[in-house]
DNA sequence: GGCCTACTACCTACACCGTAAGTATTACCT
DNA sequence: AGGTAATACTTACGGTGTAGGTAGTAGGCC
């Protein structure tokens, strides 16, 4: 008796299941991925996959790296001034995000240490030190400005209307009395843009302004 | 005949399932943490914890909550001057992360909507009513600076030494090729202290002045 | 052409997970 | 004391990630 097609290659690779990894998580979250889901849909079986990938980690590994690459693939050509390097990375890093909101929290949340990401941050500093830009402060750059991108994106996308639970037991509670925060409140109507692109281009050029204060810094404070 | 203790309250509670919970993701990390060994460690059927909180997300939910409260229970006294304020926010919340750095990533993922997080914004923004800032400065700060501090502390507090898979298959390699980015490699020395104290005050600083420098700013730029 | 080897897809099985539904026991209030 | 609500518990179901073993094919070598 012999099995349906056993041996036989599927045309499965590491990319294509890293393409396929995407799109499922795009449109079913996080929460339910899994190998077995991702192998259904794959038309295969799911141990097939250790095959190409090591195992979960290592996949999620795979999908927060393909998504990445998306965004320097995305920018055609790259400005010389540091600033509209550093603006341009920004705004296709939110992008990236704006399309893959249920992948996101993966790229936060891991270490990145791909090579599209090397590159992005090598072409980064080598405009500050063209610019003149005082050595620790081109040092600190990457993480100042990739540590607010992804606590911010992470923040503004992370609004999943997926699932709503019982408020009554849970720790969730939309909105607060305007009378126990009153300048919260006052301030509200301020708030209202959250997570649009203005608000971004607004609170991009905050933390870039302060990187650019620290350009003719001379030594380091401390230490 | 009689089944052992049933019926016969176990002394459960909320806040004893959520210092439980605490305590075990900090000694065995988020991805081993369930239900059912959470109620091991109380010597409690794994259904008993549901007559308390509803299910593993709001178990989730009920971590971040206590972690997050050790901040405030932290500060005995808060300062005037908003940028004080914001100081030591910050370092309350780096000093809480750095307790729990497994726990951490969930805070930086859920919304925050407890109590405790609104009452120390509503501290922050009347603090920089008081000194006269700009309204959008005001309504923008927070989200600048917790975006900021979660992201920082997300990737400084992610090297996780708990396990160690094969480089040959997964997308993990640590360090990088100097010959590839010079300027990153030349700058390698000045990022030495990562996660140290003296970079998240410098970052900090960074980050404060930007939010500083939008103090007088007149009228949103467009709209 | 015939054979051998390396590769890969596949199946089975195991231990574990979250939790819905139902039952038995206790504590509290009248 | 009696009734009622609360709560600890048991069972069970459909799911998960993945270790181990098997069967089939493709390509190099004589």
């Amino acid at each position: 008796m012999t099995k349906r097609g056993q041996g036989k290659p599927a045309g499965l690779s590491r990319e294509r299941i890293a393409a396929a990894a995407v799109d499922l998580v795009d449109r079913q979250g996080l929460e339910s991925f899994g190998v077995r889901r991702l192998a259904s849909e794959l038309g295969v079986d799911p141990m097939s996959i250790y095959n190409h990938i090591k195992g979960k980690a290592a996949l999620l590994d795979a999908i927060s790296e393909a998504v990445l690459a998306e965004v320097s693939a995305t920018a055609a050509q790259w400005p010389d001034d540091w600033t509209d390097i550093a603006l341009t990375m920004a705004r296709g890093y939110r992008d990236m995000a704006i399309r893959h909101p249920r992948i996101f929290p993966l790229l936060a949340t891991r270490a990145q240490t791909s090579a599209v990401a090397f590159e992005a941050l090598e072409r980064l500093t080598t405009a500050m030190r063209r610019a003149g830009i005082a050595d620790q402060t081109i040092a600190d750059a990457p993480l100042v400005l990739f540590g607010f991108l992804n606590g911010y994106l992470l923040a503004t996308l992370s609004t999943d209307p997926g699932e709503a639970g019982d408020p009554a037991m849970g720790a969730t509670q939309p909105a607060f009395d305007p009378a126990l925060y009153p300048t919260m409140a006052a301030l509200a109507p301020l708030q209202a843009g959250f997570g649009g692109e203005a608000e971004f281009e607004r609170m991009l050029e905050t933390v870039l302004v302060g990187i650019a204060a620290g350009a003719t810094r001379p030594q380091v404070r401390q230490q």
